[in-house]
DNA sequence: TATTGTTATACTCTATAACTATA
DNA sequence: TATAGTTATAGAGTATAACAATA
């Protein structure tokens, strides 16, 4: 399949054919593999995904009305309602209306939701899956995915 | 499991602290990018991104039952039958009753199936966001998640 | 008029349980 | 009875559009 057949999926420069889509797909194979095993502890931590998410998103000290929540965690913000009630309903956050702006509602991470954050976050951070890798490989491996997340596609991105 | 401070979520082996961590969570960013980029391009071929996965799975050459699609996506049998549904309403897939065991029914790929799920094929192993790094970079990359998703996880995988 | 948060609504994805037709 | 596929149903996640309060 050589350079750009049809759509613009062809790979743009000369490389070992397959090599490319090799690593994305075993990449995400992989990630599948952690977020699987992300979300059974989730579970146990008596929380959905998408809320441990949101709560991980949150700085608990400097709090952030709902809308910048909307925008960290890439959703509109008529899904933050309801994911910010749960938070409250379990007594992790706090609305609390910012007296500057009327409209806006401030999230407020509570002592509980300090330590909870803190236990999402060492579930984010779980690399048993990674067990296999020496040190030195997981360092090369940190470093490469750095690289692709901190900038590998210069004008490509005009895509989305 | 052990050795650590509070949960099970704790690295079990001597590391630099938060290496493995800081891994983890690039990779989990780099497959979200990933992910997103495939959900747009699938759509822009008329499929969601789970009817497209679907196709995937599926063998053009060697025909399986619903049972083995569902065991290949990891999902129930259930769920199989909605997304066979419509596969087959866009022509991309015929169901046909197995004569052996008249209970199965199976999965054919038809033509314009084919070469749809070549193309579905190509969007998965698109790699424009891995643009940024050398081949030599790319190739370790590879053979570093090859490694994770081989068996990086002797003994922890039991916790599944 | 524009913006924040909310509500109403709808669609996708996935799971469980009950049903059918075969075996 | 056990299994393959289906149906019914429910919940999570996310999107769009319309609304109220505020700016």
């Amino acid at each position: 399949m050589a350079q750009s057949t049809a759509s613009s999926t062809g790979p743009d420069v000369d490389r070992p054919s397959g090599l490319a889509g090799d690593a994305v797909r075993r990449i995400m194979h992989v990630a599948a593999a952690l977020r699987h095993h992300q979300d059974v502890e989730i579970a146990a931590l008596g929380l959905t995904p998408a809320v441990a998410r949101a709560l991980h998103e949150l700085d608990p000290d400097h709090p952030l009305p709902a809308r910048d929540l909307a925008e960290q965690l890439r959703c509109d913000r008529s899904n933050v309602t309801a994911l910010v009630d749960k938070l409250e309903q379990a007594g992790l956050v706090q609305r609390k209306v910012d007296p500057a702006d009327r409209r806006q509602k401030t999230l407020v991470v509570t002592d509980a939701g300090r330590r909870m954050r803190q236990r999402v976050h060492e579930v984010m951070s779980d690399s048993r899956l990674l067990a296999g890798l020496t040190t030195d490989e997981l360092s090369t491996l940190r470093d490469l995915v750095w690289k692709v997340s901190d900038g590998g596609c210069p004008e490509a991105c005009g895509t989305d």
